[in-house]
Formats: structure tokens, C-alpha cells, sequence
DNA sequence: TCTGGCAGTCGATGGGGCAGAGTGCCAAAT
DNA sequence: ATTTGGCACTCTGCCCCATCGACTGCCAGA
């Protein structure tokens, strides 16, 4: 296998490569980083990486550039997370901190993701698969309309309108709410359409119908609301891509206009543990030289969403990652306490 | 003043410029269009433009290019706006007849926008301030912890969460409710201050700070949503913005992340006359080389929001003006339908 | 007022030559 | 077996220059 010095080469030029954007050769890697050897072992070292395929040169006689294994190995190996600074922590504390509802948290953490990472952020809606019933309301608009809202341990509320074949009384209403709320409150979306199910036995015959049409508009609208969201900021910070990007941007640009790409983007995991996507890995063409961040995250321990960037493979991994953790972490505490 | 052969030369330039985006000199001008004089004449027409601040040539000996000013012109006495095919009118209407809700409703128009226009489009929310109050819920979530839900006519839906110093009962929340709702529904949002100033004065001394409280979050969330929302689509569209773009993008991408920046380029007419802002009239620095063209629209004859499109000064208003202009329309008469 | 002709200007293009950076390989040293 | 210094070689990037082509502006004549 590759002797350790060869992964520090590996490792030095990728650090070089991130920092200069430039293909690195062996003089300068032995003048930054003090390996202990000459250029011409270097030389030596990396000839073998290439052959390994960990990098590669563009042109003969020019420096070397990691390829996607490269990065891979860097990644899974070579590199930590780099914790955040103090300062940086107290930042998206008080960015988050100010937020007044669901959409505010979303929208400040996906600029403020985009602005610690310089990077395009994205970040998804908290889905309501996982999520938990808070409260469901019922409302008497007119004596035959009823509103159905439904609210989430995630703070997001849904309402649809329900046209009753009959006038329907406040004391049934009163009385639907509450056996209602008795059985779904603290549960699972999923597990909703079994706990509801007998629930009509218990009203009178004639009432039997309206109960029953609340409750498949209660499940209609948790299945529907399943549907994910994806919102994104930063794209500005695509024109720090490279010198070559009107050629990758534009692919980029496009893909990111459609929310299917990004839900695929930040791909099934649903665990906090971050993951990452380089070059190649990410199916998606016109993302080839892209590299995306991803995690889950969620009020508890299981995640209910996910969070972000994408960027150029050329990117500052540790500290990518190190962001996007901690900005998850963060929302996670803020979707717990409200 | 300008002879009308004059005015002739600068439409013909502004076309062709517009079309293959190169310097247009005096012989590809008498090719092109049967202007009935030699390349000579034309040279002379030029120089009197270039002498009035129409045109332009970036370097001697180039061909002329508008200025903005050219731009302003063309737009105001030259060209007309280019009515839509049938075919796009149908593609208008299927596309946008199948929306479901609100939020549909814009995300199509700002993608149908795009895709007709080959642009970045703007769309504006419908704006609340016309909005009445259907229903206010106030729901406990734990003892000193309220959720305010508020619920608009038009569907819309928001919510707060209330931290309360002291245990919030649930009889004093049951009849904060019923007083607020008596008070507040069926009226509009602008009025709702007035209408619950004295509120307070309906509940013993020691309730009045949550009431107080629970009040002006209610005022805030009325404000915040009558607050002007604002999406875009098509930012791949960006590319096609010219050779030298990289310069040019990255300021534009920047405008386009600002919701501010957004509502000042729609502009402040409300009224449903295309508007066109070209280059340097865009108060905002770093769209300078941008155009807009916006309109207002809505479901009656008020115009309750605007959309728009922003592309480059080199666009081809007349067909902008058109597609812009149509959307607008049948958004309105899809809003007036629900 | 228009037109053809003519000189002049300037950008774009492509070749030639010259560094500079970097590599691969080999033979000697450790 | 590994490391090192040396050397020849190969590219790219850059500058310079000459050429080409597309314009323009101006002037004299129709």
C-alpha cells in the first residue's frame, strides 16, 4: 500500500491545491510543507500516486491535481472536521437566534450557510414524515365549512377547508377536537392512519359521515404534505467556481433550479453524520467537477431533514465540513426549543 | 431634430445588434435592410447618432452599439410590443391552469416567465395588505408557552409561538380568543390596530401583559406578512448574458439574493402599463448592464403585485414586452378565478 | 443631399522565440 | 532499498511582430 509519506504528500498537495488553485509540483510542496526529503523524492511519490490514481497531471511537464479519488482519500483519511472558532459559533447563534417562525429559520439558515462556507447552500424544509403531530384544530368557518389546521413539532401549519354535506354543531366539533387530539398529539405522521381508524365508532351513526370526512382530509393532507422542499442562497458564490466557469456554471446553475436534483443532491442519509459526494459520485451530469456537503438534522436525535452546500471539488473540505455541522447542530436546537 | 431615416438606421442597428451581439457596422446595415441609401449615408446617419448619444463604438473603428440612452429610444418611439403567438398563448394558459394553490400558482409563473423570455423572472407575492382576517386561534402548548395562528381569506396561514412569563390559563385563553375573533374577522389586516387597541381594558389587571402580549405579536405577524415577498426563476439564464460575463454576473447574482434589491427593481407602478428600465436607470450599481421590464398584475382592475423579467440591456424588448405583459394577464384572470 | 473612393485606425489572428516550471530517469550516495 | 543530485526534455504562457480585415472619416463629384 502507500507508505504514510505518500498519503502527506497526497495530503500537502491537496492543501496546495485548495489554497492556489494551481496544479502543484514537487519543488514548491517541499519548500511549504517540510517533509524531511528532497524534490526529486518527491518526484518519486508522486509518480506512484499517479499511478494509483490519486492524481494527475493536465498537462505533461505542469504540476499535479487530485482527482476524485484523490479528494476520497483525503476526505475518508487524511482530513478531520475542523471544529469552528469561538467567534464563528457565537455568529450562528445569534443569526439563528432571531428568527420568528419556521420560514425564518430556513431562510436565515440557508444565508447563513452559504456566508461561513462561501458556498451554495441548500437546505431542506423539515419533512413531515418524521415529524410528530402537535396540535389539530378545528374550525367552524361557516355552519357546513369546517377548517382542519394542523400544526407540527417543526412549526409548520397546514390547513384545508372541508365542505360539510350537513350543518356541523360546535359541540361536536368540540367533541372530535378533543378525542382527536387525545389520540394523534406526540405521534408519528406514519402512524396517524392507525390510531385514527376506529375513531368514528365512537360518535353517533348520523355524525359518523363529517367524522370521516375529517379524518381522510387529516391523512390526505399528511401525505401530501410529505412533499419536500428545498430552498438554496448563495449562488452568487458560484462565480468563485474557477478561472474555466462559464463552461461548469452554467450545468450547475440549471441543476439547481430543479428541487427533484436537489433532494437527490443531499441524498437518502438520514443520520448526522456528514456526508460527502465528490465529482463523479454524484450522479447527476453537469455536477461532475461539483462536490456537495450534506447532513441530517432534526429537533431530536433523529434527523427529519437535511442541510448542505455545494461547491467546487476544489474545496476546503475540513472546514466545509466542520460548517455545515455545526449549522446543523444549531438548527436542531432552535427547531427543539420552539 | 432626428430625420426619420435616422430614426430608421438606429432600429436597424439596435436589431442587429441585438441579434448577434457584435459592433454593427455601415455595410452589414445596407445589407440587411433595405434602407434604399449607400453604406456611405448610413456613416453620416451614424456619426449624427453617435454625435446625439444614441450609439456608440467601443473602439475606433468598430462597428456602433446602443447606449442606453439608444436603448430608450428604440423603446419609446421605435419599436411596438410584439403580441404572442397563439401557440404561446395556449402554453401560457395549460401551464398555469394547473395549479393547485397560491404558492403554485407563483412558482409557475415564475418558471413559465423564465422559460418564455429566456430570462431571469421576477414574481411578486400577491400582497396581503388587502387581506382580511378569517381566523385567529390561540392554542396552548405548554402552560406559559401560547401558539398564535392566524388565518387570512386568502388561504394563507401563519403562526408565532408566545413565551409567557406566567402560566396562561386556559379559560382566560378561551375567551382572549372569543373577544379577538369577534373583533378581528372579516376585517382587513390595516384595520385590525385600531380595532384591538382596547382589548386589554376587557381583562383583570393581572392578565393584561400576556394579553398585551399575545396582541402585538398578532400586529407584528400582520405587518411581517403584509411584507412583500418575492421569488425568482431562470438564473441559468444568466449565462446566455455575454462573452465577457464573469465580470457582469457576479454583481447581478449578488442583487438578485436581495429580497430589497428584488421589490426596487419591480419598481413602485402598480398599474398593469409594461415599465422598462434600462442599464444606468437602475438606481442599483452592478446592474448597470441589466435591464428590467416589469407590470403589475392582479385579479381585478387594482394591480395587487408585479413581475418581471431582468436580462441584459441587449434583450429584444418588444418580445420581453410581450411575453411579460401576457403573463401578467392571465396570472390575473387565474387569481380572479379562485 | 447622397455617393464612391481612399487613406487611416484599430482589434483580432497566428507564428516564432524565449523563459520558466516541472517531469522522468539514471547513477551515485546513504 | 531508498534517497538524492544532476541532466535532458517537454510543455505552457508570454511577448513581439507582422498581417489581415473590418470599420470609419473625409473629400470631391454627381
Amino acid at each position: 500500500m502507500l507508505s504514510e509519506r505518500r498519503l502527506e504528500v497526497l495530503r500537502a498537495i491537496v492543501q496546495d491545491y485548495v489554497g492556489t488553485e494551481e496544479p502543484v509540483g514537487s519543488k514548491a510542496l517541499t519548500e511549504r510543507h517540510n517533509l524531511g526529503v528532497s524534490p526529486a523524492t518527491v518526484r518519486n511519490d508522486m509518480a506512484a500516486l499517479e499511478d494509483e490514481g490519486y492524481i494527475q497531471q493536465p498537462h505533461t511537464s505542469a504540476g499535479r491535481v487530485p482527482t476524485d479519488r484523490g479528494y476520497r482519500l483525503f476526505v475518508d483519511r487524511l482530513a478531520g472536521i475542523r471544529p469552528l472558532t469561538q467567534p464563528e459559533r457565537r455568529a450562528i447563534q445569534s443569526f439563528l437566534d432571531g428568527a420568528v417562525d419556521l420560514d425564518d429559520i430556513v431562510s436565515r439558515t440557508v444565508r447563513l450557510l452559504a456566508q461561513l462556507t462561501r458556498q451554495v447552500a441548500i437546505v431542506q424544509y423539515p419533512s413531515l414524515s418524521r415529524s410528530t403531530v402537535r396540535h389539530v384544530e378545528l374550525l367552524a368557518l361557516a355552519p357546513a365549512r369546517v377548517m382542519l389546521v394542523l400544526i407540527t413539532d417543526t412549526g409548520r401549519v397546514e390547513q384545508r377547508v372541508i365542505d360539510a354535506p350537513a350543518p356541523v354543531g360546535e359541540t361536536l366539533l368540540a367533541d372530535l377536537r378533543a378525542r382527536l387530539n387525545s389520540k394523534v398529539v406526540t405521534r408519528r405522521f406514519a402512524d396517524v392512519p392507525q390510531l385514527v381508524m376506529d375513531l368514528p365508532d365512537a360518535f353517533e351513526a348520523e355524525d359518523r359521515p363529517i367524522v370521516s370526512m375529517v379524518l381522510s382530509t387529516l391523512l390526505e393532507t399528511l401525505v401530501e404534505d410529505t412533499e419536500e422542499r428545498v430552498i438554496l442562497g448563495g449562488a452568487s458564490n458560484l462565480t468563485r467556481f474557477g478561472h474555466d466557469f462559464p463552461m461548469t456554471i452554467r450545468p450547475v446553475l440549471e441543476a439547481l433550479e430543479e428541487q427533484v436534483v436537489l433532494l437527490k443532491l443531499l441524498g437518502e442519509a438520514t443520520d448526522s453524520a456528514v456526508r460527502v459526494r465528490i465529482g463523479h459520485e454524484n450522479a447527476h451530469e453537469g455536477l461532475n467537477s461539483t462536490s456537495v456537503v450534506s447532513v441530517g438534522y432534526g429537533s431530536g436525535d433523529e434527523a427529519v431533514a437535511k442541510l448542505g452546500v455545494v461547491g467546487p471539488t476544489r474545496m476546503d473540505y475540513p472546514g466545509t465540513m466542520g460548517a455545515v455541522r455545526a449549522v446543523a447542530r444549531y438548527v436542531g436546537q432552535i427547531l427543539a426549543e420552539s
